[in-house]
DNA sequence: GTCTATATGTTGATAGAC
DNA sequence: GTCTATCAACATATAGAC
C-alpha cells in the first residue's frame, strides 16, 4: 500500500488530501454556524457536495463525525501541544489548557458534537469508542504526569493522587461543558482556573492572564 | 380543576396516579435493563402498555423522558434530602452525595438515560431544558450553601469562591458520569470522595466508610 | 383508557449513470 | 469522483375503533 507522501497511483493522495479537506471545512462549518442536527446532508452541502459525495470519504456518518473531532484535536495539539509533555511544568501545562477551553467557548457547535458523541461512543460498539477511550488517556497521562512532578516539587497539595487528579480535572472539563452549553454565561475557563489556583495554593483571584485568541 | 386528593371525576386522580406509576415502572426498567435506545414503543411494552397507550399519558417522547428523570431526582432525594438543606453539614451532604453516586454505578441504564437527554435539553426550545437549568440550579444551591458555611467554620479551603466550588463539584459527577459509562472500571465514588478529601484538607487514605446500597 | 392502523417525516446508505 | 435517484428502516405522532 501507498504511504503517505509516495505519488504511485496519485488517486490515493489526492483521497487522502480531499478527505482532510474535507474534515477542516466542516470543522469550519461547525464551529461557525454550530450544530444543529448536522445531518450527513446538510454537512455535504456546507462543504460543497452531495451526501452520497460526502460518503465516499467515509463508511458512514459516524466516522465522518469521529473525524471531525480527531482534525479537531489534531489543530488544537498545534496550540497545546508546542509543550514538550515530559518536561512541562504546571503552568505551562494550565496555559495550555486554559487557551483550549477559552478555544472552546467561541465554537459551541464543536463542543455540541463533542458532547453528542461522547455519549453515543458509549456503546463499545461505536466507532467513536476507541477513538474517546484513547483520547482521555492520553489527555490524563499529559495532566497527570506534571501532577507528579509539581507534587514532587511541592507546588501542588499532596493530598490527592496524580492520577485521580487527572481524572477530576478531565471531568470537571467536561462536566463544565454540560452547563455551559445549558447556560452559556457559566465561564468555564475561570471556572478551570480558579480549581487550578485552589490546587496550587494560589492567593484567590490571582489567575492566569487571559491570552489573545487567534481565529 | 380537581385538585389532588378530590374525588370528583376520578379519572383525574387516576390518570395521575398511572401516570407516576409508569413513570417508576419506567425507571425501574432503564435501571434494570440499560437504556438501549430505547424508543417509546419499547418502553411502552416493557410498562405493558402500547406505544399509543403511553404517549396517552405524555405529549411527547422527550416529555416522558424527562418526567422520567424527575421521578428519579425524587426517588433519590429520598435519601439525600433527608437532610435539611440549610443546615446541614459538609459531612452530611458529602454522604448524601456519594449515596447517590454509588447508587448510580449500579443504574447505567439511568445514567445514559440522564447523560443523553442532558446534551439534547441544549437547545433552549428543548422540553427537558428548564428541567435541567433548574436541577443545576438547585444542586448548585445546596452545596455553595454548606459550602459557605464549612469555610466560615474554618473546615474547608477559603481559597476558591463557594459558588465556583458548587459548580465545580457538580461537573466532575457529570464529567465523571461520562469517563465511566466510556470505562466502566472507573470509579466515581471514590474519584469524588477524594476530591471531598483533598478539599477537607484530610489525610490522604481516609475517605468516608462505604454505606450498604439498597435495591 | 387503550389498542390497531397509519400518516408523515427523516435519515443514512446504496446503485448506477456520467 | 461525483451526482441523481431510490431504498429501507424507523420512530413519533395521530385518527379512529372498541
Amino acid at each position: 500500500m501507498p504511504k503517505t507522501g509516495q505519488r504511485r497511483r496519485g488517486s490515493y493522495a489526492k483521497g487522502v488530501a480531499k478527505r482532510e479537506e474535507i474534515l477542516t471545512a466542516a470543522l469550519e462549518v461547525i464551529a461557525r454556524e454550530g450544530y444543529r442536527g448536522a445531518s450527513v446532508k446538510e454537512l455535504a452541502a456546507a462543504v460543497g457536495l452531495s451526501q452520497a459525495g460526502l460518503l465516499h470519504y467515509f463508511d458512514s456518518k459516524e466516522e465522518l463525525f469521529t473525524e471531525i473531532l480527531r482534525k479537531r484535536d489534531e489543530l488544537d495539539l498545534a496550540h497545546f501541544g508546542t509543550l514538550d509533555a515530559t518536561s512541562a511544568d504546571i503552568d505551562e501545562v494550565r496555559a495550555g489548557y486554559l487557551h483550549v477551553v477559552r478555544h472552546n467557548s467561541e465554537v459551541p457547535g464543536v463542543v455540541e458534537l463533542f458532547s453528542r458523541l461522547s455519549v453515543e461512543a458509549v456503546d463499545p460498539q461505536h466507532p467513536a469508542h476507541r477513538f474517546f477511550v484513547e483520547r482521555g488517556a492520553t489527555l490524563r497521562t499529559i495532566f497527570g504526569d506534571v501532577v507528579r512532578r509539581s507534587q514532587a516539587a511541592g507546588r501542588l497539595t499532596g493530598a490527592i493522587d496524580a492520577d485521580t487528579l487527572a481524572r477530576i480535572v478531565q471531568a470537571v472539563a467536561d462536566g463544565l461543558q454540560l452547563q455551559w452549553m445549558l447556560e452559556p454565561d457559566v465561564d468555564m475557563a475561570g471556572t478551570v482556573d480558579a480549581l487550578f489556583r485552589a490546587l496550587t495554593g494560589e492567593p484567590a483571584g490571582e489567575g492566569l492572564r487571559e491570552e489573545e485568541d487567534d481565529d
